[in-house]
DNA sequence: AACTATTTATAAGA
DNA sequence: TTCTTATAAATAGTT
């Protein structure tokens, strides 16, 4: 819409290129709005300007925000992913607990077998091919052990991030709400407020956060399976 | 742009809004797509459609991918979140650069170890008493592994809750600041922001983040070290 | 879903 | 850069 057609490709001409960015991201990010409002839904428009500086330009829809956007995003696919698993006769536990339970179990076998493999089971000569493979099943079951730990540190790490998130959105909430003296005035006196943690400050006073919500599960010291 | 102007309020009428909806949406998805090739630069749309059984549209543009462009938003996020507190005399991160190679040099030993113990070094014939011995140095490696992933979990949780813990008080002192009426306009909006945490929506896609930032550190799959 | 009368967006020029 | 203007595109209301 302008003087001649434009060949969808991209434009080559620097300049034109910058110019042609800058009314059409505006444009996007206005008609993004109105389809917001007009609608009545939740949308979000994520803009990166390679050029400039590596800025961004978005645009959330009022009702809702990045976040929840990411997680709406996140969930959609996330049951896409998982339904796709379950056709396939992997299946992944929908219920937490239910997880949590597997976990924990797989948890005890894995002590059991370690304890099963590199003790007890044994006997006393063993050929070199026999080392070779307590070798192999002892690296295999440390690779579960690994591979367990890593879904754990996964599982924790994304309820912390989760719930960064939902601060953050709380957060910016907040400022928004107050308008821009407050937010000057909050910026200056949050820093008395909460002034200088230590880079790492965590000998034994943890936040403590309730299990059932960060679902903080200890693999060791470990709990030994009552054999 | 059709027949006589378009009032920016939500539409009433149940069939025009659809209709509306339909045009404007194809329409933006069309515009995202031109922008996306014409000034070569990444960008993603979501849109949720709440009526038609919740249904999702996005576009995201080809150089990219919506993990990618989540990536790139948090990260864009997190650095202003960084700046403006190590503006208010927090330093996030002094010597985690120190911490984070202090940390891969005792992996990349623990590496090396496991190797040497569990394989190449070992004579063929083996005595009972020699398995033994085998078997405690395993375990004995297999608790520097846990203890080592365990550090690496607290790290990484340490950061997420001072993160946390930043925010919570950052929050409280706004909502402090801003009184009672203020106070509950925010906490009402707030828990419409934030719904019902969903207990663990987060299957495989994981936000990653950057290793400078939140110093998270990958154990496996592992870098060999180069012996 | 197709069709226009109009409005809107914007490419090129100043 | 910003403004102007001719023209292409999008789309509201209609069928």
């Amino acid at each position: 819409m302008g003087r001649g057609r434009t060949e969808m490709k991209r434009i080559h001409n620097d300049v034109s290129r910058r110019a042609t960015f800058g009314k059409r991201r505006r444009g996007l990010l206005k008609k993004a709005g109105e389809l917001a409002v007009l609608c009545g839904v939740d949308l979000g428009l994520l803009v990166f300007d390679d050029g400039g500086a590596g800025k961004l330009f978005d645009y959330c829809s009022p009702s809702t925000s990045w976040s929840e956007l990411i997680e709406r995003y996140e969930s959609i696919t996330n049951h896409k992913f998982q339904f796709q698993f379950q056709f396939q006769g992997i299946d992944h536990d929908d219920d937490d607990q239910q997880q949590l339970a597997d976990l924990r179990r797989e948890r005890d076998r894995l002590e059991a077998s370690v304890r099963r493999q590199t003790g007890e089971d044994l006997p006393f000569a063993a050929t070199a091919a026999e080392l070779d493979d307590l070798e192999q099943r002892l690296e295999c079951v440390l690779g579960e052990v690994r591979e367990m730990k890593d879904k754990l540190l996964e599982q924790q790490l994304a309820e912390s991030y989760h719930k960064v998130r939902i601060l953050q959105d709380q957060n910016s909430f907040l400022r928004r709400l107050m308008g821009e003296e407050g937010q000057q005035r909050a910026a200056v006196e949050a820093s008395s407020v909460a002034p200088k943690l230590p880079a790492m400050a965590f000998g034994g006073s943890f936040p403590e956060v309730e299990e059932e919500e960060l679902t903080t599960l200890r693999l060791w010291p470990r709990q030994l399976p009552d054999v």
